[in-house]
DNA sequence: CAAGTTCTGTAGTGATCGATACAGAACGGT
DNA sequence: ACCGTTCTGTATCGATCACTACAGAACTTG
C-alpha cells in the first residue's frame, strides 16, 4: 500500500552501477546520480539508503552478474586450460563496449577487501580444478598461480582502462600463458 | 629581497608526494596539505601554484628519484634479462617500508598519460637492448614484452596496495619470467 | 631608519558535497 | 469518502571543497 514507486529500481540500479563502473565512488556525486537516474535525492535515498548502501549494492549486480572471471574456466583441467579460460573471459570482456572498459573491482580503491577474497576464491578453484595442494613449484602452487592471475587480470583491467585495444590484450593474455605449465 | 619563507620547500614538496601517494589525489584535501606540510593554504599557493600543480610537481619529483623501475635492467641482453630486472626492481619497491605501498603512478586513475608514456618509454627500451625489432612471437616482439611487464607491473603495485608481501609477489614475478624467453 | 617586497596567518569566498525536513500527491484498505 | 502509508519534488541543511582578500610580520635595500 501507499503511493507506487514512480522508476525502475532495477533499472535505476544499472544506470548507478554505469555511472560509478566510468567514474568511479568518489568522482560520482549524488547530483550526477539524480540526473542519470532521472530522479530526485529524497527518492534516490528512500530507495537505496545511502550512497555507499547504492555503491555496494550496484557491485553486488556486477559481481551476479555473468562477467565474473573468477569462476571462469571450470572446464579446464590443467593449469594452463583453468589460467587461459580465465584470460580469455576477462580479455573480451574488459574491452566489450556495451559496458565500460576494466573490471570495476579490480579498478575500485574502495573494494581491496573484495579482491582479497577473489584471489582467496581463484586459489580454491585452481587447487580445487587441477587438484594440486600447496607446492614449492610456483607453477604448481595454486596460491601463486592464483595470485598471478590475479595481479594479470588486475594489470589487464587497467590497459584496457588506459585505452589498449583487444588484440594487445590477447597478446599479452597469450605470453602470459607461457608461464603455467600445461 | 624580502620575507624569507619560513619552510622547506623540497621538504614540503615530499610531504605532499607521501601524501598524495597514500590517498591519492582526489582524496587529499587542502586541508590535509596544510595540515602536512605545516603551513597555512596561502602560503601552500604561493609556492606550488594549485593542488593539480603541486600534484604534478610531485609526481616529477617521484619519477625523477631512482625508484624507477621503466629504466631498470639496462645491463641485460635478452628478453628475459631486461624483464627480470624491472620485476626485481618492482617488487623490492613496491613493499619498501620508507613510502606508501605499490607504485604512485600506476595507482593512480588521473596519470593513464603516464602510464602510456611508460609502456612505450619500456617498448622501446627492451627494443634497444635486445636489438629486436616488431615480430609476429609474442616472446620476441618488443611491444608486447613491454606491454606485458606493463601489466604485471600495474598487478604487482595493486597487490602490494592490497597487502601482498615481498615473497608473494616474487613469486608471481618469478612465474611470470617464464613466459620471457632466454 | 624608512621604503619596498615577499611571506605569514586569519578569516572568509562561492561552490559543491552527502543527506533531509517538509508538504503535497498517489495509492490501498476500510 | 476517508485514513494511513508511501512516494514525490522543492528547497535547504551543515560540512567540506579548492581557493583567496586582506593586513600585519619579516626580511633586503637605500
Amino acid at each position: 500500500m501507499g503511493r507506487p514507486r514512480r522508476f525502475d529500481r532495477d533499472a535505476a540500479l544499472d544506470q548507478a552501477l554505469q555511472l560509478f563502473w566510468e567514474q568511479g565512488y568518489d568522482a560520482t556525486s549524488i547530483a550526477d546520480l539524480t540526473r542519470a537516474l532521472g530522479i530526485s535525492a529524497p527518492s534516490l535515498y528512500a530507495a537505496f539508503g545511502d550512497k555507499r548502501a547504492l555503491f555496494d549494492e550496484a557491485v553486488a549486480r556486477y559481481e551476479a552478474s555473468p562477467r565474473s572471471v573468477t569462476t571462469a574456466g571450470t572446464a579446464g583441467r590443467t593449469p594452463r586450460e583453468v589460467l587461459g579460460a580465465m584470460l580469455d573471459v576477462a580479455v573480451r570482456e574488459y574491452v566489450d563496449e556495451d559496458h565500460p572498459r576494466g573490471c570495476l573491482v579490480n579498478s575500485s580503491p574502495e573494494l581491496a577487501d573484495r579482491r582479497a577474497a577473489n584471489r582467496a576464491a581463484t586459489a580454491a578453484h585452481v587447487a580445487q580444478v587441477t587438484g594440486v595442494a600447496a607446492d614449492p613449484d610456483p607453477g604448481r602452487d595454486p596460491a601463486t598461480l592464483a595470485a598471478f592471475a590475479h595481479a594479470l587480470l588486475i594489470g589487464l583491467s587497467s590497459s584496457a582502462r588506459d585505452g589498449a585495444d583487444g588484440a594487445q590484450l590477447a597478446r599479452i593474455a597469450e605470453l602470459a600463458l607461457r608461464a603455467v605449465p600445461e
